[in-house]
DNA sequence: ATAATTTCTTAACAATTGTAAAGAGATGCT
DNA sequence: AGCATCTCTTTACAATTGTTAAGAAATTAT
């Protein structure tokens, strides 16, 4: 569910339908099985569980980006975290039954989605390598300097815990960075 | 490279070679290109990188598991990191060419990479959410609870900087545990 | 527009972690 | 065995982060 998954799509059209929802609509709720997954034509997204009754966000996406709870939606597993927009979206919407049908008749589909998960699972690796080898103060200036739109278009509240640290240590560490 | 990749070794004997090592051998060093893979036969490997003239490591592998610079044996690209025999080691090497070979003419072997590559997905997505979500104790005590032979077989040097935490911090958290 | 709500910042204090250094303990080498 | 080296623990102090609470700023709703 990335760039190069956007292969051929329009010869699909009915096998997807286009959707717009407001900010805070929940396409996956923490618990239930995924049997959708959604393309993003503007606006953003955000994965997030419940930590001790706080909300923990791990994960934004926007423009042209897959959305999914990947593993509910490969698996039939429930999902441990919710899929929740940020702002008001147009999406597009296709069911785990077509997916698996475009999958299945579309040569090179496959090769590309594994291809997909290989660099999603470097992604992750380079999150933890960055959580266990730099401060805080390191991890946002990293965010500056490499998803600047993450801080232009995430509240705050959202990438502090993304961060891994609370909302006030990101307020004192901004503070900091201005000077 | 995990235990689903078992398949059918045996009949492809003359594509690998079975090695032992000593502790402390480097099996890839950080900046060069992955040229083979290793199956554990016997014995602990990690992998670290170079950080500011310290070592961080972050990951760890023992008996059964399969051992690569992922990215650079796929890619061709050098590594990021070093792989290094935490003790006296039996190991299967195997050549890009030949893992190849089998991948090539071995049915489901593809699709069985592509399971071990997503199930890696998911760890490392695990290891970012306990990062960002627990404490350094509690990561210290899921440690404990789920993977107890790293802590049996790891020195505390490294296990620490695999929680993100400094030796001397390590030591503390493990002080308070006993009580 | 105004009020209500939510988000962000700031401050004070407690708790945790990092750093540096010293000593104890374990390991390895000859 | 004895020496040297490496690892782990402990201590003291500095720096950072978490927590709680209050106020400022921004957003949302009516």
């Amino acid at each position: 569910m990335n760039q190069s998954l956007l292969i051929a799509w329009e010869q699909y059209r009915d096998l997807y339908e286009e959707i717009s929802v407001p900010a805070r609509t929940i396409l996956l709720e923490e618990g239930k099985v995924a049997r959708y997954a959604y393309y993003i034509r503007e606006g953003g997204v955000r994965a997030w569980f419940n930590n001790k009754g706080k909300e923990t966000s791990f994960q934004f996406f926007f423009e042209g980006e897959g959305v999914s709870a990947m593993e509910s939606f490969r698996t039939g597993q429930p999902s441990m975290y919710t899929i929740e927009t940020l702002s008001a979206a147009r999406l597009l919407k296709i069911s785990k039954e077509n997916f698996d049908l475009i999958a299945d008749s579309t040569p090179g589909f496959k090769a590309a989605l594994e291809e997909a998960v290989f660099q999603r699972l470097l992604h992750y690796r380079k999150l933890f390598v960055c959580q266990i080898r730099d401060t805080p103060q390191e991890r946002y200036a990293t965010l500056v300097a490499d998803q600047p739109h993450i801080l232009q278009r995430v509240p705050l509240q959202y990438i502090a815990s993304y961060l891994g640290i609370t909302p006030v240590s990101l307020s004192r560490i901004r503070n900091k960075f201005q000077k």
